[in-house]
DNA sequence: CGAATACGGGG
DNA sequence: GTGTACGTATTCG
């Protein structure tokens, strides 16, 4: 049957499938499939035949043309010009039978060097080689070293001087059958995605396939055309789910789920549980047997359920270092037919038996080497870990599911000790399959947050970078690329690979802060400092030039761009688009909110803000050492440059004005002025300011005014603002470590309170106080635990040297029950010895050490000291207390209250800041 | 001081 | 998947 289909894309994969030839034998094919959903809210899976991976090889030797043209897994070869660096090309267009082939044509015949070795060549030769503008080097010798600024100019040398004349058979072998490759490492499915100019919503007619086969959606169509679309969210199923199991013995006790659907606002709820008991040491492998049946039941039950479900994300709390990875280990184990005749554990592809995929396939690992960090993948489905949105959007102090369910909507876990799961399995098996269902229940309420809203920021980053829903929850990389591969391939120049090459550039301008409180202070920034700069400046690798006379733009770190009018960058033209597009958004969210639209008028905000984030990455691309185009290393280091050069003339106008510039930081400006100590004064300032430094494409806008303003260094203030909004600022200053003690972030919150209240002296004491306070012992207990979990001791290198390990190895010395991962809450007790000592806190035992009171003192003196430091009292001085010695330190300081005397009425403040200094004295 | 290392979170 | 992206505080050297 045929039909046609609205589609909202989600994912892409492809297949290897086998497709029979005229000739009746079976060849190998690939398949392309999108997943998404329709406007109909219905899950669709798109099968699109005949599309093939390809690749461009520069200028091929004669040898490496032969070897691609009769390869086996070559499907043709065909000459294609493309512009590289410039200048029109000969490159060679590689089609293969699959997307696995192009790495190992890659690894067979890319070439590697860009230094060529000659032997005995003429002098004449080497005068000619000289004069070329891409060869860096010409080392002289008994072999010449040549060296070239990239491979394909050492090809291009060979091919023009015949150089494999003067080359050894060791040397030619580098160069005759390899060239430099390009777009060969373009995933095949964006490729795909690219070359058909697919948008995030296509529309699709093709035939539906009534027998689903190995597809969970509700639709599975084969493609025969595409087109394109209005842009739609569709309601999207999200499923959250939880796994209670035993540390000790590794199995699952329970696994419950619940299921949102987007479109109805319906839920679903499933729960799976054990019908055993916790497992023994000294069980009988027949009690074993019946316990593993009653697992694979379980995980079965799940996978069953999550099929049927068919969910288009799957979340939980944590899930991709603990739920997924329970699933996947238990899959491996007790679903593999492990069981095979010689009791042998049978290898299997990991992950397969967990068949959750919308094609059936099974949960895909893939673990960052460098960093360890998981992945996991289902295809056509999004997993997203309710954790790390979490830490990303709030930056919460504490992480855990209680804590950040208590702050966003006032509810929590269920009381049930999960350290002690077998216990509690036991006796309360009922409470822990809710406490199970609960948490499920609670890591989708926090996914779907409207401070969190994880699933609508990425449907809608993917709407201006054109790609299916899951590409963009990746990195940033993926959608510059989708916007630039798309521009450069329709303009006819070649893609070329990144090199991996790193440099060192200078970033954004940082002015050195004047430390202080200050009152009436002005904030301004430039809008979109950096996609400005690309704009102002032509900023491409399409307008680099190496003729100076040609250039118009000459960066301050000495790099030239053509004029606009003679080559319009496509990275500019890339960020105007960008730019144009959001202010659309904008206007679209003004005129819904007239409407009173609201949620038309939310949908554009998030929008225009998706936007915001992909212009401002695209300056971040071309700063990384995996941005493909040449010219790079200009690119980033001179937008920088311009910009820094922009904010920097604001500053020194301002100050030589006679204002006092107090903070500034790559695209802003704090200041204040003697004259104007309101708010109405201010903004009138404020907005002359911003018209004089607004032109052409740069706005400079008056961002906030801030009644108190504090400032301690470069990144770091905090402060009142009173207008647009009356809102609080605090930068750089997040107490967010979780190994800290209450004592010292609560320090620290009233400390700024009293400081913005504009009692910096008051500040100061309460500093005093609370750390003398600390020493004398005068503070309750609890407000010095420091809480760290301990993995298994031999996982560490240094074990002996950590605080939190040593504490673990003594509770278990004291016979207690310790499993690796535990938090372990304990007290410094002694902070004078390597390694730090300390003591552990234990439920219902009444603490009796004698806490390091000067550790924590110290701690504390070191945080406030960043603030009470603007006001003259350093680390050294608040551990001193109001001693003498205090006294001779502050009279050799410079004046330590930096507010500026407000007018008028404003008196009595000077007066009390000078009895600030009155009281240290 | 910059580089290396560990944590967080889950049960 | 035609790859290679946690962010931050503390300790180490």
């Amino acid at each position: 049957m045929q039909a046609s289909f609205d589609v909202r894309l989600l994912d892409s994969t492809y297949e290897v499938v086998q497709k029979e030839t005229p000739q009746g034998n079976d060849r190998e094919d690939v398949i392309v499939k999108l997943y998404g959903k329709t406007r109909e809210n219905k899950s669709v899976t798109i099968l699109c035949p005949d599309f093939k991976p390809y690749f461009h090889v520069f200028e091929p030797t004669g040898e490496l043309r032969k070897t691609l043209e009769s390869h086996e897994d070559v499907l043709s070869v065909s000459d294609v010009k493309l512009e590289y660096k410039g200048s029109v090309e000969e490159f060679l267009e590689v089609k293969v039978r699959a997307p696995w082939l192009v790495p190992r044509f890659r690894s067979d015949h890319e070439l590697q060097h860009k230094t060529i070795y000659l032997e005995n060549p003429p002098a004449e030769l080497l005068e000619q080689l000289r004069a070329e503008q891409d060869v860096s080097d010409v080392i002289p010798g008994h072999e010449v070293k040549v060296s070239t600024i990239d491979r394909v100019y050492s090809q291009k040398l060979i091919h023009k001087y015949g150089l494999f004349k003067y080359m050894d058979a060791k040397e030619q072998e580098k160069f005759r059958s390899k060239g430099t490759f390009f777009a060969a490492d373009i995933v095949f499915t964006n490729r795909f995605i690219y070359d058909m100019d697919m948008e995030t919503c296509i529309s699709v007619k093709g035939e539906v396939i009534e027998t689903k086969s190995q597809y969970t959606t509700d639709i599975v169509l084969k493609a025969s055309e595409f087109g394109k679309c209005d842009i739609f969210t569709p309601g999207l199923k999200i499923m959250s789910f939880d796994i209670e199991s035993s540390i000790k013995y590794g199995n699952i006790y329970c696994i419950c789920l619940t299921v949102l659907d987007e479109a109805t606002g319906a839920i679903e709820e499933r729960m799976i549980s054990s019908v055993f008991g916790p497992r023994t040491e000294d069980m009988s492998p027949g009690e074993k047997d019946d316990r593993d049946e009653d697992e694979r039941r379980m995980l079965r039950e799940f996978i069953e359920e999550v099929r049927k479900l068919d969910p288009d994300i799957i979340t939980g709390y944590n899930i991709n270092n603990f739920d997924l990875a329970m699933l996947y280990d238990r899959s491996n184990l007790l679903l593999g037919n492990n069981n095979n005749n010689n009791g042998e554990k049978q290898k299997k592809p990991a992950g397969e038996f967990m068949t959750i995929g919308r094609d059936s396939l099974g949960l895909t690992r893939r673990e960052n080497r460098t960093t360890g960090f998981v992945n996991w993948d289902l295809k056509g489905r999004i997993v997203l870990d309710a954790w790390l949105s979490v830490k990303k959007e709030l930056r919460p102090k504490r992480e855990g599911l209680g804590y950040v369910s208590a702050m966003l909507f006032n509810d929590t876990k269920d009381n049930i000790n999960s350290t002690k799961m077998d216990e509690e399995w036991v006796n309360r098996r009922d409470e822990v399959v809710k406490y199970c269902l609960k948490d499920a229940d609670l890591a989708l309420r926090i996914l779907t947050h409207p401070r969190i809203n994880t699933v609508n920021k990425l449907m809608d980053v993917a709407i201006p970078s054109k790609l299916p829903v899951k590409e963009v929850s990746g990195g940033q990389n993926r959608m510059i690329e989708s916007l630039l591969i798309r521009m450069v391939d329709r303009e006819k120049i070649a893609v070329p690979m990144s090199t991996g090459e790193t440099y060192d550039y200078e970033g954004g301008f940082v002015y050195e802060t004047k430390p202080g409180l200050w009152e009436w202070v002005i904030g301004l920034d430039f809008s979109s400092m950096y996609p400005s700069q690309i704009i102002k400046h032509n900023i491409c690798f399409t307008t680099v030039t190496k003729n100076k006379d040609e250039a118009e733009h000459v960066s301050p770190m000495n790099a030239f761009f053509l004029p606009h009018e003679k080559r319009h960058g496509i990275v500019p033209r890339m960020v105007e688009g960008l730019l144009t597009s959001r202010k659309q958004a904008k206007a679209m969210m003004k005129q819904a909110k007239a409407d009173g639209d609201s949620d038309k008028a939310e949908y554009y905000n998030r929008l225009q803000n998706a936007i915001k984030v992909l212009s401002n990455a695209t300056y971040g691309y071309f700063g990384t050492k995996f941005c493909r185009w040449p010219f790079n290393k200009y690119i980033a280091p001179s937008i920088t440059a311009w910009a820094r050069e922009e904010i920097r003339m604001v500053v020194s106008t301002l100050e030589s004005r006679g204002y006092t510039v107090i903070a500034g930081d790559t695209d802003s400006v704090f200041f204040t002025s003697k004259d104007h100590r309101n708010v109405e004064d201010c903004k009138l300032l404020g907005f002359r300011i911003q018209q004089e430094f607004s032109e052409g494409n740069m706005h400079l806008e008056l961002e906030k005014i801030m009644e108190r303003f504090f400032a301690h260094a470069k990144k770091r203030y905090f402060g009142k603002i009173i207008w647009p909004e009356e809102t609080l600022l605090i930068r750089g200053y997040e107490p967010r470590r979780t190994d800290s003690f209450d004592l010292q972030s609560e320090t620290m919150t009233k400390v700024f309170q009293i400081v913005l209240e504009g009692k910096p002296d008051d500040a100061v004491n309460y500093s005093k106080d609370t750390i003398e306070n600390t020493l004398k012992g005068r503070i309750d207990l609890s407000s010095l635990v420091i809480s760290k979990s301990v993995n298994d001791f031999d996982s560490y290198d240094n074990p002996d040297s950590l605080v939190h390990v040593n504490v673990a190895k003594r509770l278990q010395e004291m016979g207690y029950e310790f499993t690796p991962g535990m938090k372990t809450p304990f007290i410094i007790t002694n902070a004078s010895v390597q390694p730090i000592k300390a003591e552990p806190i234990i439920e219902g035992v009444p603490f009796t050490a004698r806490p390091d009171y000067k550790y924590y003192a110290e701690r504390l003196a070191m945080a406030l000291s960043r603030i009470t430091e603007a006001f003259g009292c350093d680390e050294r001085t608040l551990m001193q207390g109001n001693s003498q010695r205090t006294l001779e330190f502050f009279c050799e300081e410079k004046p330590v209250i930096k507010a500026e005397p407000a007018a008028g009425k404003e008196q009595s403040k000077k007066i009390k800041q000078t009895a600030t200094l009155d009281m240290f004295m």
